[in-house]
DNA sequence: TAGTTGGGTTTTTTT
DNA sequence: AACCCAACTA
């Protein structure tokens, strides 16, 4: 029995078919991984290819790791001269080799988003752009579409010559790459561009890679784009023995420019190709795969695949419904640790909490603190992109690269040498009109005018360098960290600038040091990398993903975006945040682009996939984004997915156990509700709802998606499971609120033991009532500033409930006012001033 | 030159 | 809420 034998039969075809192009189209969780695995062992044991000949292309250096370990547990030998890498690991070390036949350094150095963003502020001052209007992150973002799509600065500015922004970023684009070249520097994007470039210019050195690379294989290949195509083609060009393994329905990419058609029509471009469908899932069980299919079913450019397993149905899919960010948060935690007390087989590694932005993260944080459960965040900000690491990596690149300006510039003041900004500049132009570099005209001070003042500590800073240098070529990058430190007295800069955040930007550095030792480490033990080097560090640093850093063996809950999330699985997967607005987001819902959406349903499709046993959707009625309060209906995600798979459909009135309000001084929340509801009966039809204070009423009235302006464009386009919204409010509410214009309440069953939801039309922002949001506000972590009462001690006061009373006091609590009240029959109480909403009399 | 403050803005997602 | 920048002050 072979290692082949545990195939099945599509999976062994892919695997045997090793010659020509194939195209395998493999939906979630059908093991493409194991495919691409066995096919390199096959090709290498049983076709006698050698391993040196095979280059295998993955999306993340993660998963190129993970690869080339299971390769060598399948034949254990020679899978360490197998090429597997990303494509941007594989560009620079190609780069690194030839760049100097396009004109560069071959020590270039790779900048980042936040090098790319000083940059560019030097090229709209340079130009007179005004970035008030126009701003460096969209002009970075244009060149990065424009590079993604190999367009040259020169045919971007032909095919973009109408209007006068596009002109801009034009000339803008031409200045930035040559002060990229100047710097000795190259972007992200220009990794792929600048390879395509060099095989372009250089037939023989391409000729010499395709000799080389005669099986490739690329992973996710629905979210390659242009350029990665352009390189693909390229290096298959000679062999034809090209493979791509793929799933439309997960290209989630668009944004950094993948393109879907890459996959959905590579058989047009390789009309030989041999085609094969991964269709059985090994990974979830059928409630979990049926909810994904229905969902990813609203699709219209897909090609039509149906994932199946032979597991059981397993649970249904969990839907929660929570009143605030913070009670979804605390409720994911508390469950989390309620599932490992009923199953001690569990690990925390064995759950994953999704969310669509990285802001989300930080509720989430503060409850699993909270609850004490172990956890670790994927991505947020990068390690590599924190001040003090960043500090310290740009007196690394300026020993490396003295051409780099951008990175000599950061630091010349860091820690404070009373270098100032004139300064900075004088020299700056110097350079710029002599044509040297930032840190070589350091060296013709005194031909430069208006610095003598500060001459003697720009020398002090150029010397300080050098020595680093010299330091450099004798030392381990470990040895030159720490020296740089200790001259530069980083440790006593770091806590006069923030006493509080010292001691962990010092663990930073700490860990950037260890990062280093095992750079070294590997770099001895690979031969083909030549050994350590300054720039080989310091381009394993720019080529980190997120994930790459994540150790499975870390008994830890993950918490990560969703895109972080793709290629991952896990036994339990909460996705949070599963509100209309931030998922799909506002953004998508507001493009013109039609494929926007589709691309947010991908992304939950995606998500959904990432679970083997559990599935726990989660959602919550208002949540702070960006500093403000907002009331977001149900995911249309969660709408699409069919009732019978849900534990808890939308709208059916379930219990939560953190929902309860039963806490001492906990009056029942209202709010005003904007946004999409979930359409179909669930609150039409004298939904029975309880009024705040008792009383109960049910959904009256409702208004049609044409009736609501502006937002009736999203609602408007068509299909199952828009939104539709009603007006609502419970007994105390007078209906005066529920029907006018631009109203727009919702009441939603949030809870069985919901007592009530109070609901207001919407106005606009401005005319909020106060108290409303200081009610909501107040249910959420965090919030300290609620309005303060229009009465004061002695005022006599009306309560819906209790009637009317004499106010006793007045105390600002943490959240929000604290009132004490004697009421002339309920006697006398102590509530919060936002929920009690009481009336002066 | 350095540090503070107030105002305005806001990539969702990342190699 | 967090960030960035310009303007202001010491």
């Amino acid at each position: 029995m072979s290692i082949y034998d545990t195939l099945n039969s599509e999976q062994k075809r892919a695997v045997l078919q090793t010659d020509g192009p194939v195209l395998i189209l493999a939906g979630a969780g059908s093991g493409k991984t194991r495919v691409i695995t066995h096919r390199i062992a096959y090709l290498m044991e049983e076709c006698g290819v050698n391993p040196w000949n095979i280059l295998a292309i993955t999306f993340t250096n993660k998963a190129a790791g993970e690869m080339r370990e299971r390769v060598d547990r399948l034949i254990g030998f020679g899978a360490e001269s197998v090429w597997v890498s990303t494509f941007h690991s594989m560009c620079v070390r190609i780069l690194r080799r030839h760049i100097d036949a396009i004109g560069y350094d071959n020590r270039f150095t790779i900048y980042d988003t936040d090098d790319q963003k000083a940059l560019m502020k030097q090229v709209c001052k340079e130009l007179n752009i005004d970035t008030k209007q126009l701003r460096e992150r969209s002009i970075l973002s244009a060149i990065s579409s424009a590079k993604d799509e190999l367009l040259t600065p020169l045919r971007y500015q032909e095919k973009h010559q109408m209007d006068f922004i596009e002109r801009q970023i034009g000339d803008a684009y031409e200045l930035y790459q040559k002060m990229l070249q100047k710097n000795n520097a190259l972007d992200f994007d220009d990794l792929l561009m600048k390879t395509v470039e060099l095989f372009n210019a250089r037939e023989d050195i391409l000729k010499n890679y395709q000799d080389r690379f005669r099986y490739i294989m690329v992973d996710e290949y629905q979210d390659t784009n242009t350029a990665q195509f352009e390189i693909v083609r390229l290096l298959a060009a000679g062999s034809r023995n090209l493979c791509v393994v793929g799933d439309d329905d997960q290209s989630i990419y668009k944004f950094r420019g993948a393109n879907i058609r890459n996959i959905l029509d590579f058989e047009k471009v390789y009309p030989d190709a041999t085609v094969i469908r991964l269709e059985q899932n090994y990974r979830s069980t059928q409630n979990i795969l049926d909810a994904a299919n229905a969902v990813i079913a609203n699709n219209r450019n897909r090609k039509a695949k149906k994932l199946w397993t032979d597991r059981g149905p397993g649970n249904k899919v969990h839907f929660r419904q929570f009143r605030s960010g913070r009670d979804e948060a605390s409720y994911v935690a508390e469950d989390i640790d309620r599932c490992m007390r009923q199953d001690h087989k569990l690990h925390y590694r064995d759950f994953a909490v999704l969310y669509r932005t990285n802001a989300q993260s930080r509720q989430l944080e503060d409850s699993f603190v909270q609850n004490s459960v172990p956890y670790n965040i994927v991505g947020g900000t990068n390690f590599y992109a924190r001040m003090e690491v960043r500090d310290l990596l740009s007196y690394l690149r300026t020993v490396s690269n003295g051409l780099d300006d951008i990175s000599v510039q950061r630091i010349i003041n860091v820690p404070k040498r009373g270098i100032g900004e004139t300064t900075i500049g004088r020299i700056q132009d110097y350079a710029q009109s002599h044509e040297v570099s930032f840190f070589d005209a350091l060296s013709d001070l005194d031909e430069i005018s208006g610095v003598a003042k500060a001459k003697k500590k720009l020398t002090d800073f150029r010397d300080f360098i050098l020595s680093l240098r010299d330091f450099a070529s004798t030392n381990r990058i470990e040895e030159l960290i720490k020296k740089i430190i200790r001259d530069t007295d980083y440790e006593n800069y770091l806590r006069a600038y923030d006493e509080l955040t010292a001691d962990d930007r010092i663990d930073n550095i700490n860990e950037l040091i260890s990062k280093a030792v095992s750079y070294e480490e590997d770099a001895l033990e690979d031969e083909e990398s030549g050994g350590p080097t300054l720039a080989g560090f310091l381009e394993d640093v720019a080529l980190v993903a997120d994930i790459d850093n994540v150790d499975g063996d870390d008994d830890r809950v993950l918490l990560m975006t969703l895109h972080s999330a793709k290629g991952l699985e896990f036994p339990h997967v909460y996705l949070t945040g599963m509100e209309e607005d931030l998922f799909p987001s506002y953004m998508s819902l507001n493009s013109t682009d039609e494929d926007a959406l589709e691309e947010e349903r991908r992304l939950a499709y995606v998500g959904i996939t990432r679970a083997k046993d559990d599935l726990t959707l989660c959602c919550a009625s208002a949540r702070m984004v960006r500093g403000e309060m907002q009331y977001h209906a149900i995911s249309r995600f969660v709408m699409e997915i069919p009732e019978n798979l849900l534990d808890c459909p939308p709208g059916k009135g379930y219990s939560v156990d953190t929902a309860d309000w039963e806490d001492e001084d906990d009056e029942p929340p209202f709010a005003e509700i904007h946004g999409r509801m979930p359409a179909s009966g669930a609150l039409g039809g004298g939904y029975d709802v309880f009024a705040p204070y008792g009383g109960s009423g049910s959904v009256y009235g409702r208004k049609s998606a044409a009736d609501r302006g502006k937002e009736s464009s999203s609602l408007g386009a068509g299909g199952r499971g828009q939104g539709t919204s009603y007006s609502a409010g419970g007994a105390h509410s007078s209906r005066e609120e529920s029907g006018t214009g631009s109203g727009r309440g919702v009441v939603h069953p949030h809870d069985t033991r919901l007592k009530a939801v109070y609901v207001k039309p919407h106005t606009s922002s401005a005319k909020k009532p106060a108290i409303a949001k200081a009610g909501l506000s107040a249910l959420s972590k965090g919030m300290p500033e609620a309005a303060k009462p229009d009465y004061e001690v002695g005022d006599r006061v009306a309560h819906v409930k209790y009637g009317s009373g004499t106010v006793l006091s007045i105390e600002k609590g943490p959240r929000d006012y604290k009132v004490k009240v004697m009421f002339d029959e309920a006697g006398q109480k102590i509530m919060y001033a936002a929920f009690a909403k009481l009336r002066k009399i």
